[in-house]
Parts: structure tokens; sequence; C-alpha cells
DNA sequence: CGTGTTTTAGATCGAACGATATAAAACACA
DNA sequence: TGTGTTTTATATCGTTCGATCTAAAACACG
């Protein structure tokens, strides 16, 4: 019972997302932000209340489709020790393409927004355990099967998986090289053991 | 033969340092940056040129002063093996102790700043590929003195090593554990081989 | 076709931004 | 003790910031 909105509010959202992670959070405006989602200032703030509120729904949207998504698509319709290597290789694929360097949101966030808001540093630390839970269920899934030697408990693999995702996403928005992020993962990888384990 | 700075360089400096690390570069305004330094605005501009100047300068002495500087300090003094570790060790117990949530200079700059700015960028990879180079030369004078295991590239492991303390540093901004710092580091530790090459 | 409600567009708010102009103050040198 | 030069302090400059006001436009409902 109003007027309806002009305008597809998912599709602002992509567009804010794309600004805020391209540029962060503080270098961009909320002109910037008006202008990218085809919307006017009036619209914005009528619609998502203030920047900061706008930069939340951003990220959640952002987080969804993410790389916890890849995971839950990946985890239990692969095995473990290849659902673990195609999460990093992906990202290393997409840091490769990412000519932008726009490294990953979240991450990005976690570094420039999460130590001075808690709500954002919540979200951050939110996703990032995830990330990290997943590693852990798929190395002790993979210990279990006997495709991932045991030798290392899962929750340490998991945590170096971890540091080597966050470094490629770092390195991506600095200097983006195949060799550099092939290696953190090849190292990572050989926590694992064998590919085939050897019987005897 | 003119009228005398009033004000030590060195110490405005590491104020500039400490404003530009809590709150990163956008987010510090030059009335913060001349406050905290101790001098007005004109001093500033008159001394260092303008903000980005500033920050350039904040940069590299804050560079000077960190992980290169100790990495200078150990090489060379303690077995390879032991200089790793000490680095990583380091670096856990200054982001466990980092109440404010700081993390590295560095490494906050390699995200909020690097991708826009190409001469902040060329110095944080100039900074970060000195640290990798470091971990690299350091594993292989193990391998070469027997007390790192040679089944590895030394580039890989160098790798694995500066993601971790990538990650280290990532974390150290959101939530610094000491379970997940030593765990990333424990597993990073492991690709070395055992402390003590048991003879047969 | 009014009435009520929300969204739109455009103008603009006060505050803060980076940076500068001006002139007094403090030195080196003659 | 003048002269030249740089630094200092104060008061801004014009711009942009996040956010809001006003009123017209667009719908649902009666």
């Amino acid at each position: 019972m109003a007027r309806p909105r002009e305008f597809d509010e998912a599709a602002a959202l992509d567009a804010a997302i794309e600004c805020f992670w391209t540029r962060g959070y503080e270098a961009t405006s909320v002109r910037d932000l008006a202008e990218r989602m085809g919307i006017t200032g009036a619209s914005l703030y009528n619609a998502f209340g203030d920047k900061h509120a706008l930069f939340r729904r951003a990220l959640d949207r952002y987080s969804e489709r993410g790389t916890t998504a890849r995971i839950a698509r990946l985890e239990g319709q692969v095995p473990p020790r290849q659902a673990i290597e195609t999460v990093l290789r992906d990202i290393i694929e997409e840091s490769l393409r990412d000519t932008a360097r726009k490294g990953c949101l979240v991450i990005n966030s976690a570094l420039e927004v999460a130590p001075h808001e808690p709500d954002c540093r919540q979200a951050v630390a939110d996703r990032l355990g995830r990330i990290e839970a997943f590693f852990c269920r798929a190395v002790a899934a993979g210990q279990a099967d006997g495709t991932i030697t045991p030798v290392l408990p899962p929750e340490d693999v998991a945590r170096n998986l971890l540091a080597v995702l966050l470094g490629i996403r770092v390195m991506a928005r600095v200097q983006p090289e195949r060799e550099l992020f092939e290696g953190m993962l090849r190292s990572a990888l050989t926590l694992l053991g064998p590919v085939t384990p050897a019987a005897g």
C-alpha cells in the first residue's frame, strides 16, 4: 500500500559489493555507492539506513556466495582430500584472474574494518572459523578413510591450510604470482601425506 | 641558516606510524596526525609534503625496524632452523600481546593501500619478498647442514612459512588465539622434518 | 477518485576533509 | 645588528563527506 521500489535490491547490493571490494570501506563514498548502484542518495538511505548498515548487508551477501558456499557444495560430494585441494586451487585461479587485485572482501574487511567494528569482526571471525572448521573436518575424514596421513592432528593441518588461504588472499592484493600460490599449496598438501597411501 | 626544527622528526614519524598502524590510511586524518605528532598542520606539510608522502616515510621507517631487521640480526647468528622458528614465535607473541589488534603495518597496507598505489605496492612487495627470501635461504642452509629434511624444495617450504606469517598477521587483527597461531606454526615446522635427524 | 504510505529526485545541511595563505618568530650569516 | 631563510601558529581555503529535508511521484486500498 505504497509506492514500490524502482530498483532491484539484490543488484544494488551487488554493485555495493563491487565498490567496497575494490576500494575498501573508508575510500568508498556514499556518492560513489549511489551512482554505481543506480539509485539516488535518498533511496540508498531509505532502503539501507546508513553507510555502515549497507556495508554489513554487502558483506553478508558476499559471504553467502563466497568460499563458504563453495565448501557447502563440495563437502560430502567429493573425497575430502580433493575437496581441500579444489577449494584452494579455485582461490588460486580466481586470484590469478583478478587483475584489479580485489582479493577477498571478507579478508580485506578483516584488516580494514574488523579491528574497529565488533559486529563486523564477529562476522569475519565466523566466516574464517567456518573455513577452518571445514578444513578440520575434511582432514579428519581423510584420516578416517586412509587417504590422509594420521601423523598430524587435523586441527593443526587445518590451521596451516587456513594460513595458506589467507596468504594467497593477501598476496593477491599485492603481487599475484602462480608459483608463489602453488608453492604455498604444494607444501601444505605435503602435510596430508602421499596421494595414494602405498600399502606396505 | 634559518629557523631550526622545534620537533624531533624521528619521534614525529613514530607517532605517525602509530596512527596509520592502528586506524589505517584512509581513516587517519591529517588533523589526527598533527595532534599525535605534536606539531601543527603547517609544520606537517612543510616537513613532509602531504599525507601520502608522510605515509610513505612512516611505512619505510616501520619497515626498517620490523621483521626485516629482526631477520638481519638472527641470520648467520643462530642455526637456520632456530632462526625460522624464532622469527615466527616472536610474531606470535607480539600478536598475542597486541590487544589493540594493530597487526603489522606492512601487511595492513598490503590490503588497504598497495592495490591502488604502485609505489606502496612496490615497497610492500619488496618487504614480503625479503621475508620469503630469508625463509628460503634458511631452509636451504638447514638442508645443507642436515638439520632440515631435503625432501621438499626450499622455495616451497619458504612459501608456506610466508603464508603462516601472513595468516598470523591477518588473524591478529580479527581474533588473536594462541592455539590457532601455534597450530599454523607447528604444521609448517613439520615440513622441516624431525628436530634431531635421527641417524638410522 | 480520494486517502494514506512509501519511494523518488533534487537541493542542501553542518562537519570534516586535505591543503594553503599570511605573517610573526627564530635562527645563520654578514 | 640587519638580512635572508626556514619554521611556526592561526585562520582559513574550496571540496567532499555522511546524512537529511522537502516535495513531487507512484502505488494500494477504500
